[in-house]
Formats: structure tokens, C-alpha cells, sequence
DNA sequence: GTCTATAAGACGATAGAC
DNA sequence: GTCTATCGTCTTATAGAC
């Protein structure tokens, strides 16, 4: 695998496991065994360059992960359901949460440049998106999509936190729970 | 004040502005105006001793003003309805929250102690008890009113992300107005 | 494209004077 | 109880050889 290539994915499971913050340089280099040399050939603006690239690539891996889901069920609920056991499955297996969340990697966005926030936003919007195409198609209006699809994605998002700070998948169970009747009543 | 009161509050705030990781402790003290000295008299095991006694002070900071407001409101509904009402005020008129967030100080948990951990686990059991004390008193059974409670509060939670990340307060505006109305039909 | 060596500074924490 | 001075360590980033 080319280099800069590798740089990325690990960079990318070191930063959702510990956050950007607690990932040293010269710890996530020892890692891919490479030197600062190779490290700034292939990123010159340095580590914050490398962040927002990790961040496009969780993007596209979220991203095409549900837009598979959201093919495969026939209703926004069965899809959601379905991430959600996804999420549940992965924090069972692993003790965490790898490629859903990235909320963790960047908590100190008041810090972070512009550019960083803006590649989150990206993620959050790209979620948002695909939920609200599918409630779309089901025959909600457009704006009142939008706004069930942000609850969701709050929703998820927050159960993810939840879960990572109380170490059990209780809480993701206890949403996938309650979404899945709040959906079916509607 | 007395300077350990005063330390808690300003570090209180610091973090929960950009973060632990991002608040070094010479800034803290210069942003105190007190020497390195002064500070480790009061908090002999360091940073991380203070960000606990910041997170105790959180918790109960949060834990004071939602009973007001639960106490204040007749329906659980109403409550939360006026929690999200300020927290939209706040971010309006300060530009972020401070007071109600601290998953964005303590992101990295992976890396922090599990001190830290059990801290922030405190927090979110509070408000969730405190919500679903209110809604058993509407008479929901007990487990069922847990579920709930557990649910709001990641939807609030979520909700103080996706702003900050947005910053706008238009994703707090949205939930209030979809929980407003699911609430309302149960 | 990758390496080593090193810069320049921030970090948390400590020692000892007052 | 507060001060100053300092210790090691860690940080991101750079320079120049190969």
C-alpha cells in the first residue's frame, strides 16, 4: 500500500480511538514505522492537514456504509434500526466504536481552525441527507424531513457519546428501543 | 473569593470553552493571575485532580438549575421545553454554551483516567434521573420513564454538538420544536 | 521518497525561598 | 499560602544527507 495511503487509515482509527488531541506525532509515526521526513513530504501543512483528510475519509466511509443500509431496507425505520445494531454490534465485539463516530476526535472545536469545523459539518450533513432522501421517499415533505433526519442524527450521535462514557452498549440499545416504537406510531 | 473557589471557576469555564486538552495550566494561571506555587498547594495531584473538582461543580451547577426548572413547569414536556429555550438563548447572545456541555471538555476519554470517566458518567445520570423522576410523576412506569429520560438527554446532548459544530443554534431550535410535538401526541 | 538530527517551545510538575 | 526558578519530557516542525 503506498505510504501517504497507510499514513491515513491509521491516523484515522488512532484519532477515533484517542481523539486528535491525545495522538503525539511522533507516537502515530511510530506506529506506521516512517519517519517526520516521509510524514512531511507527504504533509506539508502537518497534522491539522492530516485531520481533515482523515475527516473526508470518514466521511466517505460513513457515508457509502449507509447509503448500503439505506438501499437494502425498504423504510427509514428499518434502516435506522439497522445502523443502530451495527453500532451496538461494533461496541460489543470491539469496546468501541470505530468509523460512526468522530465527534470524539474533534471536541475541541473552538480551538480547531475553521477548516476542521467545516469538514465536520460535512460529515453531520452527509447523514442528515441521506436519512431525509429516505423519509422523503417514503412521502414526507422536504423540510419536515430535514428536520426529523437532524433529530435522528442528534439522536444517534448523542447515544454513541453516551455509550462511550458509560462503557455499555445499554444506551445505544435503549434508543435503538424507543426510536424503533417512536417510528412505528407514526 | 478564596483562590481555590476562584481556580474551579475559571478553569470551569476555560474548559469548557476549548477543552482540557487544549487549556495548558500556564495559560490557566495567567488567566488567574496566580503562580504555579499557589496552584499545586490547592491541587497537590495536578490538572487532573482539578478537571474532576471542575466536573463535581458542573454536575451540580446543572443538577441546581433543572430542578428550578422541573419544579417551575408542571409537565415534563414544559421542562424540557424550557431547558432547550435557554440553552438556545445562551448560545444566541454568548456564541456557545457554557454550563450545560461537558462532553466537549472530556472527549478524549479513551485516554483520561477512569476517575475522569465515573465524573462524567455522574452528569448524564443526574439529568436523566432528574427527568425521569418527572415523568414517573405523570405516571410512567419506572422503567419505562428511565428509557425515556435516556433518550432526551441524548437528544439534548446531541443537540448541543450539532450547534456548536454548526454554530448556529438552529439545530437547538429544530429539536425543540420535533420533541415539542412528539411529546405532545404520547 | 525516506532518513537522522535537531530546533524551539509548551507541557505538567517540583524545589526551596519567603 | 504564595512566590520564582527550574527540571525533564513531550510537542510540532525543519534542515540537510542519502
Amino acid at each position: 500500500m503506498d505510504t501517504k495511503t497507510y499514513i491515513i487509515e491509521t491516523a484515522t482509527a488512532l484519532f477515533q480511538k484517542k481523539g486528535y488531541m491525545s495522538v503525539g506525532l511522533t507516537e502515530l509515526l511510530q506506529t506506521c514505522n516512517i519517519s517526520k521526513g516521509a510524514f512531511y513530504h507527504h504533509f506539508p501543512l502537518g497534522k491539522e492537514q492530516l485531520l481533515i483528510t482523515c475527516l473526508e475519509t470518514i466521511n466517505q466511509m460513513i457515508s457509502q456504509d449507509m447509503k448500503i443500509i439505506f438501499d437494502t431496507y425498504d423504510t427509514t425505520r428499518e434502516a435506522i434500526l439497522a445502523v443502530l445494531d451495527k453500532l451496538i454490534h461494533a461496541y460489543d465485539t470491539n469496546g468501541t466504536i470505530v468509523g460512526y463516530t468522530f465527534t470524539s476526535i474533534v471536541s475541541e472545536m473552538g480551538t480547531l481552525s475553521e477548516n476542521v469545523r467545516l469538514a465536520c459539518e460535512g460529515v453531520y450533513e452527509n447523514i442528515e441527507r441521506i436519512i431525509a432522501h429516505k423519509l422523503e421517499k417514503e412521502g414526507i415533505a422536504s423540510v419536515e424531513a430535514k428536520q426529523q433526519a437532524l433529530l435522528i442524527t442528534v439522536t444517534i450521535e448523542g447515544g454513541i457519546m453516551l455509550s462511550l462514557t458509560k462503557r455499555t452498549s445499554g444506551p445505544l440499545r435503549i434508543i435503538s428501543q424507543q426510536l424503533g416504537r417512536k417510528m412505528k406510531t407514526e
